[in-house]
DNA sequence: ATTAAAAGTGTAACGATTACAAACCTATAA
DNA sequence: TTATAGGTTTGTAATCGTTACACTTTTAAT
């Protein structure tokens, strides 16, 4: 499904910019920031303002074309990925990794816990990475 | 387990505050903010400072004493308890409640991913709460 | 009682996000 | 083609949770 599709199959009237922020989305598994986000789009589009990308986010994000991870608290990121599937975040570096699902993440979910009806499922796991452990960079580990 | 006792066995050192706050977080399944914190104890603690409460939050969060929970991306909350849980964040009213341990939540838990290695996880599901259902205020569904 | 280290306090700074009003497009109708 | 309306984008200012920092208070040991 090329980026096109998948605007219009969440509602959403294409245009530049947010073609340009899904698009960016959908290439980079890399769960970007905002800021990630602003800076690699600005040089081709010098116009955008990062209110746009703002706007644009929250608008794909409330139409369901991308999910929205709030795992550290101090940035928040998006995944064009909506499928449920677990995330690891690495202390040490602050990348986001996707995790190779398991019977538990891929279960189809029931949509009620407790009488309270599921929206949405959000499964991480925080640590260190297999990059980071085999840098050693092990002193930033107190956190 | 009362509270100095828990201060102790995580190596750290009581005063009025931090008792205050870790008592606070045990008595109080609720989940809350640091302003609910600051708010619910500036009464007894009149010379309490926020940032004592966001210190104290640090530290006890830091040495195990208690869980950092990350959800809506506005508010940090914490957890008196440590144990591995799961939690349901209700869109409508803002409440975070704690759900009813599934095999899939207690289950040892491999201390590893994909090569990386977990310290913390996290597991939680946003929706509109039971409560919330009854009294229909589904107006507020959209997000 | 003295003194050093730890803990607490208050204000200022920071940074991510949002509000808001103006400018800009795009499409349709006259 | 021009006019007009609605939606989109933009930039600046405001908001708000959190952190930095310097000062004061408390604690514990000598």
């Amino acid at each position: 499904m090329d980026v096109l599709e998948r605007l219009q199959s969440h509602h959403i009237k294409p245009s530049v910019q947010r073609i340009a922020i899904m698009e960016y989305l959908m290439a980079h598994r890399t769960h970007p920031t905002v800021d990630e986000i602003y800076l690699a789009l600005s040089p081709s589009i010098p116009t955008l303002s990062k209110t746009t990308v703002y706007n644009t986010l929250k608008l794909l994000s409330e139409n369901g074309a991308i999910q929205t991870l709030t795992i550290d608290g101090r940035n928040t990121c998006y995944d064009a990925i909506t499928a449920p599937h677990a995330h690891f975040f690495c202390k040490c570096c602050g990348r986001i990794y996707d995790l190779t699902p398991t019977e538990s993440d891929t279960h189809p979910g029931e949509m009620e816990r407790d009488g309270h009806q599921i929206q949405e499922i959000h499964h991480y796991y925080k640590g260190i990475c297999k990059q980071c452990i085999a840098e050693k960079c092990l002193d930033i580990i107190n956190n």
